[in-house]
Parts: C-alpha cells; sequence; structure tokens
DNA sequence: TGAAATGTTGGGGCG
DNA sequence: ACGCCCCAACATTTC
C-alpha cells in the first residue's frame, strides 16, 4: 500500500477514511459506466481493507467534507492529489473553505513520478515533445519517491449515527444486472491483483517487452493501467520493482525492454503534464489549425464502429475486446483510433468519449492525449498524414491471425492469407470457411484506399 | 509508434 | 564478352 495520504492520515490521529462520489462538481466529465464498475468493485475490496471503516458519500465534496469535519471534530483532511481540470480547481475552493473553519487540509502526491511542475525546461516552460521531457526533463531531475512498503498502522475513530453515510450500493455505480458482468471475469479488481498482475507482467512479459508489446496475441504488456489509475498501485512501486530490489519482485529482463516499459510509464507521465498545463486538452485540439476541420458527423457509422461490425477484422477485434472486457491493447487502440478519425473522418472526441466509457482504465491525461496523438493535433503528435493501413497492421501485428479469431470467431477458418481482408478473398476460400460476407460478416465500411486519400485531401485544405 | 509512390541499384537471363 | 531488359530489393521522397 503506497498511499502517502493515508500514511500521513494513520499517523496524525483516528482516522476516519471517506470515499465521496462527486459528479455533480464533475459534470460532464463524471466518469463512465466501465469506470463506475471498477470503482464499485474497488470500493468493496478497499472497505474490507479499512476493516469496515470506509464511509461512503454522494454529492458536491466541497458541501459535504466541511459538515462532515465539523460532525467529527476533525482536526486535518488528508487526500491524494488529482490532477484533472475540475478536481483541481474543486480541490483548491475545499482547501480555502476548510481553512475558514480551522481544519489543516493536506494534498499529496500519490499517483505521479514527476510533479507537472516539477518538470519544466530551462526557461521555465512546460515540454511539449515526449523524448526531452523523458530524457532531459524527468530523467535529469531527483529520482521518484521510493514507494512506502510498511502498511499504515490505522487507528480509526468511531462512526457517528446521522453522519450521512451511505451504503455502497446507494452510490448507485451498477444496476443489478448489466454491462459490467460481462468485464467481472477477466479482472481481479482488489490492490491483491494489481500485485498479482505485476509479478505477473515481471515475469512472463518484461522479457522481450520491447519488440512483443506490439502483438496483441501475446502476453508481453503488464496490463496494469486500470490498478494504476485507480491507485490500487502506484507507478513508484512499478519504477522500483524493475530494479530487481533485493526486497521487491526480482527482474532479470534486459536493459533494453526495462528502459522501454519506464519510458512507457513516462508517457502516461507526459500526457498528465500536458493536461496539467493544458486543461483543455480534453476537448480541444492543441493545434488550432484544426478547429477548422470539417468532420463528418454520421451516427450511424460511428456506432458501427462502436459495436465491432466495420468489416475490418483487425479493427473490430479490437472494439469487440473492448467491449467484452473494458480493456484494448495499445496496438489495437491506436488501429482502431486510425480507422475512426482518418478512414471515416469521423472527430477524435466521439471516439474519445467512447473510450471514456466503455475502458476500465480511461484516464482524462491519458485518453485525451493519446486521442490528440493519434488525430495529428496534438502537442508532439503523429503527422496528420501518418494513416495507418488497417489490414497492414494486421498482418504485421497479428501474423498468425490469433488476435482477430479470438474477437471474430465468425472469421476463425479464414486461412491467414485472408483474414486481414476478406473482402479480397476468392468466393471459394469464402464458402470453403463458412463466411458469407455481408451476412456473416459485413463488408467493409469503407473502401481503405479512396478514404485514406479523402483524408488526406481534407486534412491538406486545412493549411 | 506509416504507407504508398518513386527512385536507384545490381544480378541474371538472353540475344 | 557485351549491352539490354527485367525486376527484386532497397532507399528516398511524398502524402
Amino acid at each position: 500500500m503506497d498511499n502517502p495520504a493515508l500514511m500521513k492520515a494513520a499517523k496524525s490521529g483516528a482516522l476516519l477514511p471517506i470515499y465521496i462520489l462527486d459528479d455533480e462538481t464533475a459534470g460532464e466529465a463524471a466518469m463512465g459506466g466501465a469506470s463506475r464498475w471498477w470503482l464499485y468493485e474497488a470500493l468493496k475490496d478497499l472497505d474490507q481493507q479499512l476493516e469496515g471503516h470506509l464511509r461512503l458519500y454522494r454529492g458536491a465534496a466541497e458541501d459535504i467534507l466541511p459538515e462532515v469535519a465539523k460532525l467529527y471534530g476533525a482536526s486535518t483532511i488528508s487526500w491524494t492529489r488529482c490532477y484533472e481540470p475540475w478536481r483541481t480547481r474543486r480541490d483548491r475552493r475545499i482547501s480555502e473553505t476548510l481553512d475558514q473553519i480551522g481544519v489543516t487540509t493536506i494534498r499529496l502526491n500519490g499517483s505521479l513520478l514527476w510533479e507537472p511542475w516539477e518538470v519544466l525546461k530551462k526557461d521555465g516552460e512546460p515540454y511539449r515533445v515526449f523524448t526531452p521531457y523523458y530524457r532531459k526533463g524527468c530523467l535529469q531531475v531527483e529520482a521518484p519517491a521510493r514507494p512506502m512498503t510498511e502498511k499504515p498502522d490505522c487507528r480509526f475513530c468511531k462512526a457517528k449515527a446521522g453522519d450521512g453515510a451511505l451504503a455502497l450500493n446507494d452510490l448507485a455505480l451498477v444496476s443489478p444486472v448489466g454491462w459490467h458482468d460481462m468485464l467481472e471475469p477477466h479482472w481481479d479488481v482488489s490492490e491483491q491483483g494489481a500485485q498479482k498482475a505485476l509479478s505477473v507482467f515481471l515475469e512472463h512479459g518484461l522479457d522481450g517487452y520491447k519488440a512483443g508489446r506490439d502483438f496483441p496475441a501475446r502476453t508481453n504488456t503488464s496490463r496494469l493501467s486500470p490498478y494504476l489509475h485507480w491507485g490500487q498501485i502506484s507507478p513508484n512501486q512499478i519504477w522500483y520493482a524493475l530494479e530487481g530490489d533485493a526486497q521487491m519482485e526480482t527482474c532479470d529482463a534486459p536493459d533494453a525492454d526495462i528502459d522501454h516499459f519506464r519510458s512507457e510509464l513516462a508517457w502516461r507521465e507526459f500526457s498528465y503534464n500536458l493536461l496539467y498545463h493544458n486543461p483543455e486538452l480534453p476537448r480541444v485540439a492543441l493545434q488550432s489549425k484544426f478547429d477548422g476541420f470539417e468532420w463528418v458527423d454520421d451516427e450511424a457509422q460511428l456506432e458501427r464502429w462502436q459495436k465491432g461490425a466495420t468489416g475490418i477484422p483487425i479493427v473490430d477485434a479490437g472494439m469487440r475486446e473492448l467491449w467484452q472486457t473494458g480493456y484494448m491493447h495499445n496496438r489495437v487502440r491506436m488501429i482502431v483510433a486510425s480507422f475512426l478519425i482518418k478512414n471515416l473522418r469521423i472527430d477524435w472526441r466521439k471516439g474519445e468519449a467512447w473510450f471514456w466509457d466503455t475502458l476500465v482504465d480511461a484516464d482524462l491525461a491519458s485518453n485525451s492525449a493519446s486521442w490528440q496523438w493519434v488525430a495529428g493535433c496534438g502537442a508532439d503528435a503523429a503527422p496528420y498524414f501518418r494513416v495507418f493501413n488497417p489490414a497492414l497492421q494486421a498482418e504485421k501485428f497479428d501474423p498468425k491471425g490469433d488476435y482477430i479469431r479470438q474477437y471474430v470467431p465468425e472469421l476463425a477458418r479464414l486461412p491467414q492469407k485472408h483474414l486481414a481482408k476478406p473482402w479480397e478473398a476468392p468466393e471459394a476460400v469464402l464458402s470453403e470457411a463458412g463466411v458469407a460476407l455481408g451476412k456473416d460478416y459485413p463488408l467493409p465500411m469503407v473502401d481503405l484506399k479512396k478514404s485514406r486519400a479523402a483524408a488526406l485531401e481534407a486534412y491538406q485544405a486545412l493549411s
């Protein structure tokens, strides 16, 4: 448990652990469906670890906290610092309010290796390009804090009747039956689950990570993103676990793999850096010339993408993985995003919104920074003309077709040669594999070559 | 953390 | 032996 805010509170006296579900202040930034399910499970786990002492609330934190503080006579309230713009603003207001009634507030970093204001260029400006941000910035300032290894020694204060706390189910995070039932078998939503995922990765994924991370059918990725997002593991714990410290997990993977994995952790930091210094990142293109881009507004097409019925196997496999598990392999995220933005020319914000609703690792910083990256409108973005060819990508990164076959089973019997673009397969091959295109599996919703050309033309019109 | 079009080179077949 | 053509295989440029 690497939670500085909890540790601080546990050391300063009797403890009243609180979680507030604050949709009211979040407004449009309120968390999506997959997140709510994960949160529901995570709160259950947390409450167990806190021996049933977790108090739950629902509403505007700036109204609730002062009330609770008064009722319990709290002297200090500490919490983990957040970086979403709406939370940053709210937390500042809360500190002011509590200060006025004599309650000390302490905000501590429990989720980033480096604070966004600590990694700046020599001229004091924030970095906008990843590589110098990481190499000249992060790696040259003070090393990340060592994770805390001792469990906080909690002495809880007695709950008071009428303190307004709710039962977990009253937070209405999940309905009794629903989509989340599908997610459940894929995840162990607990801190223990996070540690398990870390050791599985260190043992089986890290060796060969650098090359293997691009292949969705391999098990070289860590799948730690949801745990990181929800604070069930800290980036510091991961960072130092890679060192093979005597007290921590040992690790003997090649340096190139370790360095590359660390740089991926740093991409997360970079996203937070961008969001902190550009609060409009989730809604506004960093390159203003994209303001005039003419996006295609087509709900029916968007829905085909969302449901994994585009007729492009690698795209559909990715979108179905997302729907079934609340997760998608990173390489495939880039492919489906490129397809939506470039081949369909649908606004990146529509894709961002779908990911926000369906990913269990939905994270405002990473999600918005990454969508802008693919769209080519971000700070250090892929140039707009870098259009993925999803069929080529499939042949390159799913060479045996295992990933496509898993999530698009109706094509499972197609020979490898035709799996990436079934629309080019001879009729005899299709019927041999039991596939009637347009019936068992859709015809491609766009022509890849034509839609690529149309995208280039549309982008060209900008400048 | 592309892809496609275009340019260059060099080996082998062949008259 | 020689030049010519063809075309992989690579390299460079363009979008």
